[in-house]
DNA sequence: AGACGTACCTGACCGC
DNA sequence: TGCGGTCAGGTACGTC
């Protein structure tokens, strides 16, 4: 479900828990991606100190050495509720102060709830092989350049590739490919300078978009106060399969790459 | 090493 | 109404 900029609207939405105190935990008996490294319980009494993301990684700091790592799959949803009465695919909750509870629930289990020690963060095998965020400095048009040079992929499978940057996933490079005119299936190598700097940039900007506006909402994305992101509104490619191209009239067109749908406009695309 | 398919899992939707 | 097939925002892993 969630790309970047979701997880950004999460991980924003949660800071009013920091410094709030854990007591109650509960634990679904449903396996998910991962088993716990930790005992989850043992975040009872330690309060949590800051709330931050890498990637799509939400990590959870606790007073007493220990992160919660959180990953949302493609269906996971984190609320915040005055009660915890648990619902089909809840999977992890913890009671805060002031009777809030913060809920995990994922349909499809794509997901997992990993709590480490502090110091093993960096050495997790989820986290320690991630590429630039896309909206930092080092993700750049001399970097891509640098990165795409021998792959013969095309250029849109190669841009979800996590050890490239991280967080770019089907709907915003879809989105970044229409916005920077360079179609799907173009091997990743082929691009020429002027295509990897508007790549690089349009990443930037549909992300920072999205964020924006909150993510984008299909089907079933909310935000930790249940509520709608708006970027969905925004798609001028991503699942506009046979709907007129906003420049040229041509119709969208839907293509399946490496198993994942690439929506497209041949025209303006090249 | 790189490219690619497959697996993990539930639910929504579509055509018959 | 029900059944089977297909698809979905992600990522790790196996195989060639």
């Amino acid at each position: 479900m969630p790309e970047l900029p979701e997880v950004e609207t999460i991980r924003l939405g949660l800071q009013n828990l920091v410094n709030k105190k854990v007591s109650h935990i509960f634990r679904s008996d449903k396996k998910m991606r991962i088993e716990s490294t930790e005992n989850l319980d043992k975040i009872a009494n330690s309060t949590i100190t800051e709330i931050s993301r890498r990637a799509r990684y939400l990590i959870v700091n606790f007073s007493n050495d220990y992160s919660l790592i959180i990953h949302l799959g493609m269906s996971g949803r984190i609320t915040v509720n005055k009660k915890f009465q648990q619902l089909k695919h809840d999977h992890f909750a913890c009671e805060l102060n002031d009777n809030l509870w913060l809920i995990f629930n994922d349909p499809r289990r794509f997901g997992f709830v990993d709590l480490v020690l502090n110091k093993n963060i960096s050495k997790h095998k989820m986290l320690s092989k991630l590429g630039f965020e896309p909206l930092s400095e080092e993700f750049n048009a001399a970097y891509l350049t640098q990165v795409l040079k021998n792959k013969k992929m095309n250029i849109k499978t190669t841009m979800m590739d996590n050890e490239i940057v991280v967080g770019v996933g089907n709907i915003y490079i879809n989105e970044s490919l229409f916005d920077s005119k360079i179609s799907p299936m173009r091997q990743a190598n082929s691009l020429t300078k002027t295509e990897i700097k508007n790549l690089v940039s349009s990443i930037k900007k549909t992300i920072a978009k999205a964020i924006e506006l909150g993510g984008s909402s299909i089907n079933d994305y909310v935000n930790s106060e249940g509520n709608l992101g708006n970027f969905q509104n925004s798609f001028k490619v991503y699942g506009q399969e046979s709907e007129k191209c906003l420049l040229c009239k041509n119709l969208i067109r839907k293509i399946r790459q490496n198993g994942r749908s690439s929506f497209y406009c041949e025209k303006c695309q090249k």
